[in-house]
DNA sequence: GCCGTTTTCGGCCCGACTGTTTTCAGTCG
């Protein structure tokens, strides 16, 4: 243990480094050295070990991923002395709006320049102005308006998958180095949202004292923001707030149940049961959220299902829905192969495809127009799918859906002639293009080419990648309607930074008595893995198993896709 | 600056389109 000097954090030592790489010049030989300080930074927040710890019992850095010889002997010279030769070098040399913007990792050095020049200003404090003004979206335009915004917020979200190793990281931490007897994940990671802005844990444990002082250690240092005898909430490296609460085995279920829902769902859940002391005075403590349920008079609420909604309502009147999960899914219905953007041959796919034991899967590729991803030429489409009838004929494991994701022009119109489409199998159609519509011409694009009779599913509805773009705007439920009526589809992609439609459009779809696809857009066999957060997000709109086409054996999923 | 079941050097998408343009940088998967 060190004595004295404060020691080192991760997050300090991945500052520096963050701010290096904002500094580096902005030419096309840098621009993977700058990548590479960027990636060694975010390496570095995800760890739990203390990277000072480490430089001092000489470990070897060069074992993590993204860090090799120069990025170690540059953590080791900033553990050392402190700071970093090579970037004061360029700090003395750089003009002071460039250092205001690299205290900004998240923001883009080469842009802001740019309107700093055109605005005529100098500072990140005018640009805030400037940007809540309305000037930047006005002047430059509203994505880079959006690029501003999301640089400059003070939130540190994640992506839920990221959230989740941040979260077996910590659980490991708490039960082989803390010594817990039980650490469970609660709060909004169990209910399973698509953003994570802090980690919730509950633990058991005799001497939280002790627990406390050896978090504070945890990725080097974790600043200790405030505690009481069952409870404390830190601020980590990896930038988001940890929050810890201790409950014993005779009361876990309750602490699970307050820990768990949103504030509006404990709220709820209090009116239900006539007030949540006063069911535990009267017939607790509860052992297990079980317990707790059966005393209040209500079935089980599954956790992704604790927002606050209806669900204890639900609950009491025993209407809950039996939530669609990952075991469900039968086939995949959205992936990409090498005739497109993808990395692995159709074959590969569908063998991936019958090692997790899906029946069929739809291969999905670009269409023409979108040449930036390899688009399918027409005539290249025609091959392909006698190509995937001659696998078929051999007897597969795993049946081949003939399809394509086809783009959905400016008009409304699909990407490739109706004589291809009706060849297919099924079709997604997705926007990938002209982005910049309004609302209502973005909505009256979708519904042109939903009145085609070869359009099934629409793949990720808004477009959005999380932390980065908001979608589009549609209107969801005039879509929704629309695709009721013409036998149409909306997806929910599990690709991890879009989970689109989102909870909350999947919601009004599915209230529409619309199905879902469940897709993981897989470029490569591997994602199949993130099936699970599309199957999160479909459990966090109370979508049930019925409501799910590729939940369906193929033999009835095909009736659906006739129109 | 990192990385390697094609590589210890030469890669790390790319390329047409758009408009934040007025001639080049940002964007889409």
């Amino acid at each position: 243990m060190d004595s004295g000097n404060a020691a080192l954090s991760n997050s300090e030592i991945a500052d520096r480094l963050m701010t290096l790489s904002q500094l580096l010049p902005a030419n096309k030989e840098n621009f993977y050295k700058r990548k590479a300080y960027r990636r060694a930074a975010i390496q570095l927040r995800s760890m739990s070990e203390s990277i000072e710890d480490l430089v001092r019992d000489n470990a070897d850095l060069t074992q993590f991923p993204g860090i090799g010889p120069g990025i170690r002997n540059a953590i080791e010279e900033i553990v050392r002395s402190g700071t970093l030769r090579k970037l004061e070098i360029l700090r003395s040399q750089s003009p002071d709006p460039l250092l205001d913007i690299s205290r900004y990792p998240r923001l883009d050095p080469k842009r802001v320049l740019r309107i700093f020049k055109k605005l005529h200003i100098a500072s990140i404090s005018s640009l805030k102005e400037k940007l809540e003004s309305g000037e930047i979206a006005n002047v430059l335009g509203l994505r880079m308006a959006q690029h501003v915004q999301q640089g400059l917020s003070e939130t540190h979200a994640l992506l839920l998958h990221q959230a989740d190793r941040l979260c077996s990281t910590v659980q490991d931490f708490l039960i082989d180095k803390c010594k817990v007897k039980r650490a469970e994940p609660v709060g909004s990671i169990r209910r399973r949202t698509e953003l994570i802005e802090e980690l919730s844990f509950l633990i058991e444990t005799d001497d939280f004292p002790s627990i406390i002082s050896k978090i504070e250690r945890f990725g080097g240092r974790s600043t200790l923001l405030h505690s009481d005898h069952r409870s404390a909430r830190f601020a980590l490296s990896s930038e988001i707030f940890l929050d810890i609460r201790v409950a014993s085995e005779e009361d876990w279920g309750q602490a699970l149940i307050e820990s768990t829902g949103s504030r509006r769902h404990v709220r709820k859940l209090g009116a239900a049961t006539g007030g949540l002391k006063a069911l535990i005075q009267s017939k607790g403590p509860f052992a297990t959220e079980a317990d707790f349920y059966r005393a209040g008079g209500l079935a089980w609420i599954d956790p992704e299902l604790r927002e606050g909604y209806d669900e204890v309502q639900r609950a009491a009147e025993g209407r809950l829905p039996v939530l669609v999960s990952l075991t469900d899914l039968r086939g995949e219905l959205h992936a990409h192969t090498l005739s497109s953007d993808g990395t692995a041959s159709i074959l590969d796919m569908a063998e991936g495809a019958a090692s997790v034991r899906y029946e069929y899967i739809g291969i999905t590729d670009h269409s023409q127009s979108l040449k930036i991803a390899n688009g399918v030429p027409a005539d290249e489409l025609w091959k392909q799918i006698r190509f995937i009838d001659r696998l078929n004929e051999k007897s597969s494991a795993v049946r081949i859906l003939k399809s394509a994701e086809v783009d959905i022009l400016a008009d409304g119109s699909l990407d490739y002639p109706d004589d291809l489409l009706k060849e297919l199998d099924y079709t997604v159609c997705s926007i990938h293009s002209r982005f910049g519509q309004n609302k209502l011409q973005q909505t009256e694009r979708l519904l042109r080419a939903m009145d085609n009779r070869y359009f099934n599913i629409l793949g990720h509805a808004t477009g959005r990648l999380l932390l980065k773009r908001p979608g589009y705007e549609i209107d969801i439920e005039r879509l929704a309607t629309h695709a009721r009526q013409a036998g149409c589809f909306f997806e929910i992609n599990c690709s991890p930074d879009r989970l689109d439609l989102s909870a909350e459009n999947a919601r009004i779809v599915s209230a529409a008595g619309v199905k879902v696809a469940i897709s993981t857009d897989a470029h490569a066999i591997g994602d199949f893995r993130t099936a699970r957060y599309g199957v999160d997000q479909a459990r966090r709109a109370g979508i049930e198993k019925s409501s799910v086409l590729n939940s369906l054996p193929w033999n009835s999923l095909c009736l659906l896709f006739k129109r």
